[in-house]
RNA sequence: GGUGGGAUAGUCAAGUGGCCAACGACGGCAGACUGUAAAUCUGCUCCCUAUGGGUUCAGAGGUUCGACUCCUCUUCCCACCA
């Protein structure tokens, strides 16, 4: 029993320090029925979760099959201080009103995944905000700018000249004294994050509450691209309230290769059976469009619904496989004879008429199925059915 | 506080008086090929009803027929010295 939530816990970690530690807390769990804390922390500044946030959320979840009850950290203290990273980025300080809002979608979103009932909302605010500026001199005293500098992300930084403002030196320190504050058993966080979490580790020990939490690391989840982390920013992302039809297909679109670590990171099939898959794919007795289709398939089922999903691929492969137009399409209209170019950013398909141009000069853009070659066409009254690419498609009645 | 270096498009990075809307790389978009794959190949990649026009190279002034390039001030970053 302990070795089967050992063998699922370890599932995907990057790596694990003191993993001693998370075998007595399961065993005292199975024996004695004692319950451990297990803290995670969230930045309430992008309300939108993606599903390299879920990587984590499945992990913390895992752990509530376990015996662990998550200290679901809201590090609300952090975020109006604003984090100064970079030199384009102007500090962005939350109000504390959009913060709460922030959290609100946040929370619907991750319980999604994660049992409301053996999971605690803490906001650090309610321990930070109240320290004195001597309680954060003591605070900082054990740290050293040299060791900071370890930190791989910092040292970058600091070779290839970009800035780093002082208050970020504050950010491990507080992350950790959070672990202190509520006697954490155990933090999980990315891989980016070794560095903060361990911090937890050391200031329990400074400040001596008698147990020092173990570490677990997930791996960073790689967005569509299949080399950059998943992140809004770059666009790149799988968002965990996606419309099922973009989630389904958006999941389809990776790479075959990239398919084998969502497998692995997010899917709640066992490794053996992900291995049986990998190797029929490798012997040719399944294609790996059906591999794909299915996770994408469990995917979409985990934020939606069976049924929802199930339409989301006989809709992917009308529009894809059999190159049908999509059931749902955005509709415009305007009044009098409309530019193509215009009409084209108008309906929110191009960004500009200079892009709209391009694309109609290189056959990427299509009125009725029929490709346009003329920049200059003025659409005069009528429904037409406008396509940009592949996947761009809307109505435009011009009255 | 002192001295020196730097800031160029989404990112990195060339450009040191006109040939600059600005080399190149990455990213992105479109086309071909496909499984909407991936890889590869081709084209495009500031805005504007456009063989033309407009606005850009941290910000504000100045020199010049002409400035991303020279000068002054400002802001921010980095290094060394204190």
């Amino acid at each position: 029993m302990i070795d089967e939530a050992l063998r699922e816990i370890n599932r995907g970690c990057a790596e694990i320090i003191d993993n001693e530690r998370v075998e007595k807390l399961l065993k005292a769990y199975f024996q004695e029925g004692k319950t451990y804390t297990v803290k995670a922390g969230f930045d309430p500044t992008a309300p939108d979760l993606h599903l390299g946030h879920t990587v984590l959320l499945q992990k913390l979840a895992t752990f509530q099959k376990y015996g662990g009850r998550i200290q679901f950290l809201i590090g609300s203290f952090t975020a109006t201080i604003g984090d100064p990273t970079g030199k384009n980025t102007t500090r962005k300080v939350l109000s504390q009103e959009d913060i709460v809002k922030n959290i609100q979608s946040y929370t619907t979103q991750a319980f999604k995944i994660l049992d409301e009932s053996k999971t605690d909302i803490v906001y650090n605010n309610d321990w930070l905000g109240k320290m004195s500026a001597a309680d954060l001199i003591a605070l900082a005293s054990n740290l050293t700018v040299a060791r900071m500098l370890e930190r791989d992300d910092f040292s970058k930084r600091f070779k290839t000249n970009i800035a780093i403002a002082t208050s970020e030196f504050m950010y491990p320190l507080l992350q950790g004294y959070d672990s202190v504050y509520l006697q954490s058993d155990i933090e999980i966080g990315g891989t980016d994050q070794k560095f903060n979490l361990l911090m937890g580790r050391q200031l329990q020990k400074v400040y001596n509450i008698k147990k020092q939490q173990a570490v677990l690391m997930m791996p960073i989840l790689e967005g569509l691209d299949g080399v950059q982390k998943m992140s809004k920013s770059l666009g790149n992302y799988i968002g965990v309230s996606d419309e099922a039809n973009d989630m389904f297909g958006k999941v389809l679109s990776i790479s075959d290769e990239l398919m084998w670590r969502y497998f692995e990171l997010l899917s709640e099939k066992s490794l053996d059976e992900i291995a049986e898959l990998q190797s029929a794919v490798k012997e040719g007795e399944l294609h790996p469009k059906k591999v794909k289709e299915d996770l994408a398939l469990e995917i979409t089922t985990r934020f939606h619904n069976k049924e929802v999903a199930q339409n989301a691929k006989v809709e992917f492969d009308k529009v894809h496989s059999k190159s049908q137009i999509p059931s749902d399409i955005s509709e415009f209209s305007c009044d009098g004879t409309i530019w193509i170019a215009k009409a084209l950013v108008n309906c929110k398909m191009e960004p500009s008429t200079s892009q709209a141009r391009r694309d109609i000069k290189q056959g990427g853009v299509k009125i009725d199925q029929e490709k346009v070659l003329d920049d200059k066409l003025e659409l005069s009254s009528g429904e037409y059915l406008l396509q940009v690419g592949k996947r761009k498609f809307a109505k435009l009645k011009v009255n």
